[in-house]
DNA sequence: GTCATTTTGTTAAGTTTATAACATTTGTTG
DNA sequence: CAACAAATGTTATAAACTTAACAAAATGAC
């Protein structure tokens, strides 16, 4: 397969996560082929994309999937980071108004988030809010900002205000480290003060990491551990941890 | 619309729901009636179904954020407005301070910004935002607030306050109606405010809409045509607004 | 039952899509 | 550069889909 033929493939993607769907002749104009190559080019990654009867489309995740996350993150520990994940999901009630952090564990949450419950999921990281938007029945309020890539989250000096002027239920968090003596940390200074915001604020908050976390600290701290409530992580736990803290630690 | 069509309709769904797709005729015979007859029957129910070239799958469940263009007709004229979107994007420059409307020809002009130009993007809506996070080297600045899967954007009280905060050099603004009389108009009443605080403080406003859009009305009227200063559309724009309109209509 | 209405079926013409076969262009290798 | 292979384009034909118009059947009201 022609590195031609790999960027048309790699145009029509882009295209159709924009679009969900196009037409054989739209694609052959908008590639500048024919359609018959266009036509050979879909065939040839089949597992990339539904043809039907004249209509292109992506074989896309589906809507609230884990199709995007998986992509982006491929490798890192993705095991443990659902299974904490959907721990943390087995605690959401219905008519609670919950806070999602950001990071790559909380998505798994996100999308594990029951439909149609009276939820109101707020958030500030574009991972999470691709998940919850799709979602039918889902009341989505997103904190907005500067873009840092780092966290793929959104952060102003606005953000603060806002959080304390919201009722958090329950407040999911992520962590980079978490460490008995030193307390729960992260990487990114801006995600500082809206956690510790968060923490201030919410009835009730959950730490969800995955077991890869405990005993690591990273250079911001923003919490102790005996703020949470709760611990959501996988089976693979530290048995020290769980000795050492007071904490209820959940796992699956 | 008789008991005998909703028997179908069901029959057809939990078909469906087994096997994802299935072709016209072979949903004939299944319900034993004419192609013509299913046909009619997919068409009342264009909620429901998506019919494409012969094959009629189910909408996805999670149709919430931009699912909704999978339909047919709003799939239609994706050509035109990758045509819109790809002409306004030849109007920017490096260091310039966008701003991108909601709707579904911006997100064309997203994914046509040049990378690593020192442009600031702002958006509201998670279609765009999706795709500028992805960009390397631009910086994004998101407006939160509570999402709306009409028009898959975002929108609260201080919206309007921080845009004013801003300072817009470009603003790219979607509509939903183009009358000559009766001025630019859209859908959704949410948008409205922050078209209109966009188009108070904007050193420069741009109107991208293809060319169906023209001498259509919606029901939120947000702003004149001459309160613009260029019409980016495609080709087939309408001759007569060319010449009725004081404006720089650029077209591919 | 009769009439009007709705639903469904049939047909035919027009358009689009599907496929294969072959022509042409492009790229690579010696 | 020649020769070859791969990629792409062109064409023609068959098949499928689309649409509109009208016919036939079923339904419901009186």
């Amino acid at each position: 397969m022609s590195s031609k033929s790999q960027d048309r493939i790699e145009i029509l993607t882009r295209n159709l996560e924009v679009s969900n769907v196009i037409r054989l002749k739209d694609a052959a104009d908008l590639l500048g082929v024919s359609e018959m190559t266009v036509r050979r080019d879909v065939a040839a990654h089949e597992g990339l994309f539904t043809y039907m009867g004249g209509y292109i489309t992506l074989k896309s995740p589906v809507a609230g999937g884990l199709g995007y996350i998986l992509d982006r993150e491929r490798g890192a520990h993705t095991d443990l980071k659902r299974a904490a994940g959907l721990v943390a999901a087995r605690h959401v009630k219905p008519g609670d108004t919950l806070f999602l952090d950001c990071g790559t564990t909380i998505p798994y949450l996100a999308s594990a988030l029951p439909e149609n419950q009276d939820i109101t999921a707020i958030c500030y990281s574009i991972n999470v809010a691709e998940i919850l938007c799709k979602k039918p029945g889902l009341r989505v309020i997103m904190l907005g900002g500067m873009y840092h890539a780092s966290s793929a989250s959104f952060a102003d000096s606005h953000s603060v205000e806002a959080i304390l002027n919201l009722n958090i239920n329950t407040a999911f968090m992520s962590a980079g480290g978490v460490n008995t003596n030193r307390g729960v940390s992260c990487s990114n200074p801006h995600e500082v003060d809206i956690k510790k915001a968060v923490l201030e604020t919410a009835a009730r908050k959950v730490l969800v990491v995955d077991s890869t976390k405990f005993n690591v600290i990273k250079p911001m701290l923003f919490a102790k551990l005996d703020q949470f409530d709760m611990i959501c992580t996988d089976a693979q736990c530290a048995p020290e941890l769980i000795s050492d803290s007071g904490l209820a630690i959940v796992t699956d």
